[in-house]
DNA sequence: TGTACATCAGTGAACGCGCGTTCACTGATGTAC
DNA sequence: TGTACATCAGTGAACGCGCGTTCACTGATGTAC
């Protein structure tokens, strides 16, 4: 096994894939180091050729979730017109299969109460990373100059991700689709 | 101790105001049901004299949560005239108090990703004490009709509960104070 | 070309620890007579 | 009024369990000679 580092590279890579879809399903304590080595067929003990501390992996499977959110942009957006790609992320972001999908949702919408307990040093770096997201998000949002697209992506991003948490919290499939829709008709309109 | 059942509910009611405020701060696996007797003066073994289980506490204390966001509520409102009242709510709400004390703050931005993991039986009837705050919200919410001070309480609640979470994960204060009011000053003016 | 050695990704048992829950017990207090 | 008994809120040790982390080990592979 020794000696060739892209097998090791991508072995970190199906690790960190593994944790981030578990941890935005479990938690951050629901989610354990010995399931998420085992998710990526191999046995507890490894995991520390690869991570100082289980959250180290927590960072890296933010990071991991925010790429896949954009690989998902990226994707997605390539036949719609520039200014109407925030309306496309918009109705992305409050559909019932982002709600009942969290294990491959938005990374902050799952774990944001987990991120605001984890110890200052973590949080530090998701908080970048975080930034960074929200930066890119920004070229797509709707606004004349760079500060109002900041400030739309700082409302809207708050507005899709709060209605998402608290759909995620009720239990009639009713309930969900008018928290999410009447969120999501709010926004397309009013920017 | 026995035959005086004004004392057990006063102990109950006490268990449930530290559970309320343990669980805020440390999310439902970080706030141990020893710790939550400990502070309450009491120990673990008479916790199943007041409840079932510990999902069960979790029920009891997010309606507390709600009862402390009503009681707040009616002492600060009284003498804010009654259109003017929701901007109260939304001052309040994206203040940077309520962003350092989470155990004392909405217990929904605290403990979403945490109920919506917990077991239906219990997420149901947590669903309906939101429902029910929502509607006690409402009363306040701008809008001409009813119908339409129910959705802006759904957007306005999510845009806050968002705005709240993103803030609590960055830790620069500047960072922190830039969502809240971003986000507050938005909500101010367009409703 | 062949052999001895070094490296290190991955193994899996063991560690201490804190968790939610159970249970035999205590002792203050109300009830029955 | 006094005594025996029943009740039950609260005690605290013990339960099994799963967690994050450690560690001596394995064995495939690259390097040195």
């Amino acid at each position: 096994m020794r000696y060739d580092p892209e097998q090791k590279t991508q072995t970190h890579q199906r690790i960190v894939r593994n944790a981030a879809r578990s941890l935005r399903a479990k938690g951050v304590s629901g989610a354990g180091v010995a399931g998420i080595m085992k998710a990526s067929g191999l046995t507890v003990g490894g995991f520390y050729k690869h991570f100082r501390s289980k959250d180290e992996l927590l960072a890296e499977a933010i990071a991991q979730g925010f790429t896949e959110f954009d690989d998902r942009c990226g994707t997605s957006l390539q036949d719609v017109p520039q200014e109407d790609r925030w309306k496309e992320i918009v109705r992305w972001y409050l559909s019932p299969e982002h709600c009942s999908h969290p294990e491959t949702g938005c990374p902050v919408t799952a774990l944001a109460a987990d991120i605001s307990r984890t110890k200052v040093t973590v949080r530090r770096r998701i908080a970048e990373l975080l930034k960074k997201q929200n930066a890119r998000l920004a070229e797509f949002m709707p606004g004349a100059t760079a500060e109002e697209r900041e400030q739309n992506t700082t409302v809207i991003f708050s507005a899709m991700s709060g209605a998402l948490a608290v759909a995620r919290i009720l239990t009639e499939q009713a309930d969900r689709k008018k928290v999410l829709e009447t969120t999501r008709d709010y926004l397309l309109r009013s920017f």
